[in-house]
RNA sequence: GUUCCAGUAGCUCAGCUGGAUAGAGCAAUGCCCUUCUAAGGCAUCGGUCCGGGGUUCGAAUCCCUGCUGGGACACCA
């Protein structure tokens, strides 16, 4: 148990054996340092609960702590200021050294589900999707720290118009590809596209469609020929989506990424008519369509009802979801799935969700979740676009910033300095990406994010090279703080004492704005202490141990959190 | 039109479910490298927390209301 939460739960004992029964105690770091190192507002919320006095449920409170708490005082109209013993602390963060786990509190074992990613499959990944990867990654990352277990699914967008399209597309090209001849009975060839040709082929496609309304009814009438199993078109498209898949996985490699599964709209297909023979009861007819309703009485909005068959008898997204749903509880028996997906799918999601639980698709207890965030703006507060309009890719984004980053690398790093400018441009990216709350829209600016000054990956990346380097230099093997020197130590151990609560926020969010925030905090502490203190000359070998102890366990927090997020060091930069 | 979400320093954003004097980064100005990576550190400047009511010991945070911006509102995903 973290030394926080062991405190926490000590006043909350008390609290109890004083009469005020199953009450929760939070220990915050005192906004007033001058009068303690942590504050507690018990006092103050008991107070309303019991028409008693603040003061004196403060007074009640403070003495019934024991000795580790120390320069304990009571404020108007009944803040509860204190710190604890240097002892105390030191024991706790000796253990944090030998074992990050000692650190945080661990969570009762679930198995969640997260569906991220989400690219389309024969089309380039652009910025939206990289906000689905790291944001989903980097929670998987945190749910298994405190303790869940997880499975994540890439979930492709691999089925639906773009297939229409590109087909189309393939069909005006090479209109005499065994693809397109009715009569073919013998194995299909390989076709030989690369993953760019068909990101041309869809974009002179989507053009043409949208100008030309036969042609808009041909990519129509193929993508539903492929949605009620045209084999053809099938062969087709399942080898536009393995090739496509490979330029993904490349670029999902990048970012991090792990997909236990790496499954997709097409995947679902086998599972729809299980899916519908659930549903089905709660299906009508609503111009030509089959949809279900899923408004409830205590709305205050309108909800309209789910289209799950649409009037020419294909299935729709939402027929997809719903069958994957039912799939992923079948198979894993989650306790949560989680989609991470722009917000704006907020009300489409209400809708499946509240679908999947109104048909029994699931049971009641599982937790479906939609964890919106916001989408990537230009400068201009619209989504972010190339300077000349278009759609930025995520791969060119990578090496815009990659180009940057290669200019700042040390000169004299030639060993593995490509993987360093990687590390460094995925680093600069993710941090960037992560550092905003989860469901705020950002404004993505290419020359702030290359620039890295102040608040970014590549500093916490700096504060971790320098961390290592003295550890290396010191050459020590074994660590033990056994005093606190000064105030910048100090103050480090405090930041330290938080990551309990840091993770925590996190993981109630599901954002890692908190986590982002308390790197950056801790770095700049330690850069602080770094610029008044020499560890490694420290004459008092005491004094230096400690200081080498805190460096290393400054570095083991960093490390640990930057995993999280899925950002990798580097030795050198 | 209905509904949801935003509005905090010149700019970009935090703000721990109501706590004490509202915080960072960038930008601006001035310092600190013969010392463990100066991609660093220190200092200064910068605010009617969109406006107006209310709730209470206490509001950027909760309620009401107005203004501004953005999203969503059935056969796209």
């Amino acid at each position: 148990m973290s030394f926080i939460k062991e405190k926490e739960k000590f006043i909350e004992n008390k609290l109890n054996e004083l009469g005020y029964l199953n009450e929760s105690v939070q220990i915050l770091p005192s906004s007033k340092k001058e009068l303690g190192d942590f504050q507690i507002n018990t006092a103050m919320m008991l107070a309303k609960k019991y028409h008693k006095n603040p003061m004196e449920i403060a007074k009640e409170i403070t003495s019934c702590l024991d000795l580790e708490f120390v320069n304990v005082n009571i404020a108007n109209p009944g803040f509860i200021n204190f710190s604890f013993q240097d002892e105390s602390l030191l024991n706790y963060l000796n253990n944090g050294i030998l074992n990050f786990q000692n650190l945080f509190d661990k969570h009762p074992e679930k198995l969640i589900f997260l569906d991220y990613g989400g690219a389309n499959a024969a089309k380039a990944l652009h910025v939206g999707h990289m906000r689905s990867a790291n944001i989903g990654e980097a929670l998987r990352r945190l749910c298994n720290l405190l303790g869940y277990k997880t499975i994540s699914d890439v979930h492709l967008g691999d089925l639906g118009r773009q297939a229409g399209m590109l087909i189309s597309e393939i069909k005006l090209r090479n209109p005499n590809l065994a693809f397109f001849d009715e009569n073919y009975q013998g194995e299909y060839e390989k076709v030989n596209y690369t993953s760019k040709d068909l990101g041309e082929m869809y974009v002179a496609a989507n053009i043409a469609a949208n100008k030309d309304p036969k042609r808009m009814e041909e990519v129509r009438e193929i993508t539903a020929a492929i949605d009620s199993g045209n084999k053809r078109y099938l062969a087709l498209w399942r080898q536009l989506v393995d090739i496509s898949c490979v330029e993904i996985k490349k670029v999902y490699d990048e970012l991090n990424c792990h997909f236990d599964l790496f499954e997709g709209e097409l995947d679902s297909f086998k599972d729809i008519p299980a899916m519908l023979e659930v549903v089905n009861p709660f299906l009508y007819e609503s111009n030509g369509a089959m949809v279900m309703d899923v408004k409830l009485e205590t709305d205050t909005k309108e909800v309209p009802p789910l289209i799950v068959i649409k009037k020419d008898g294909a299935t729709i997204y939402a027929t997809r979801d719903l069958a994957t749903i039912y799939s992923r509880e079948k198979r894993f028996h989650p306790d949560e799935i989680w989609y991470v997906v722009d917000s704006r799918q907020g009300l489409y999601f209400e809708q499946v969700f509240r679908a999947s639980y109104k048909a029994g698709l699931v049971n009641d207890k599982i937790k479906l979740l939609h964890l919106g965030f916001g989408t990537i703006n230009g400068s201009d507060g619209k989504p972010y676009k190339t300077r000349d309009g278009g759609v930025m890719e995520l791969g060119s984004l990578i090496d815009l910033i990659g180009i940057e980053i290669e200019a700042k690398i040390k000169e004299e790093i030639q060993e593995n300095r490509e993987e360093i400018k990687n590390k460094l441009t995925i680093a600069t990216l993710k941090f960037a990406d992560l550092m905003s709350n989860r469901q705020t829209d950002y404004i993505f600016d290419p020359v702030k994010f290359s620039s890295f000054d102040g608040k970014t990956g590549p500093y916490i990346l700096y504060t971790s090279v320098r961390l290592k380097s003295i550890l290396n230099k010191s050459e020590a093997t074994n660590y033990q703080i056994t005093t606190i020197n000064n105030q910048e130590m100090k103050n480090i151990f405090l930041k330290i004492l938080e990551i309990s609560n840091v993770l925590n926020r996190s993981f109630q969010d599901k954002s890692l704005n908190y986590i982002t925030d308390f790197l950056f905090d801790l770095a700049s502490l330690f850069n602080k202490f770094y610029n008044n203190y020499h560890i490694l000359t420290e004459p008092d070998i005491k004094i230096k141990n400690s200081y080498l102890g805190m460096t290393k366990l400054v570095s083991n927090v960093i490390s640990n959190l930057l995993n999280v997020l899925a950002i990798d060091e580097v030795d050198k930069m």
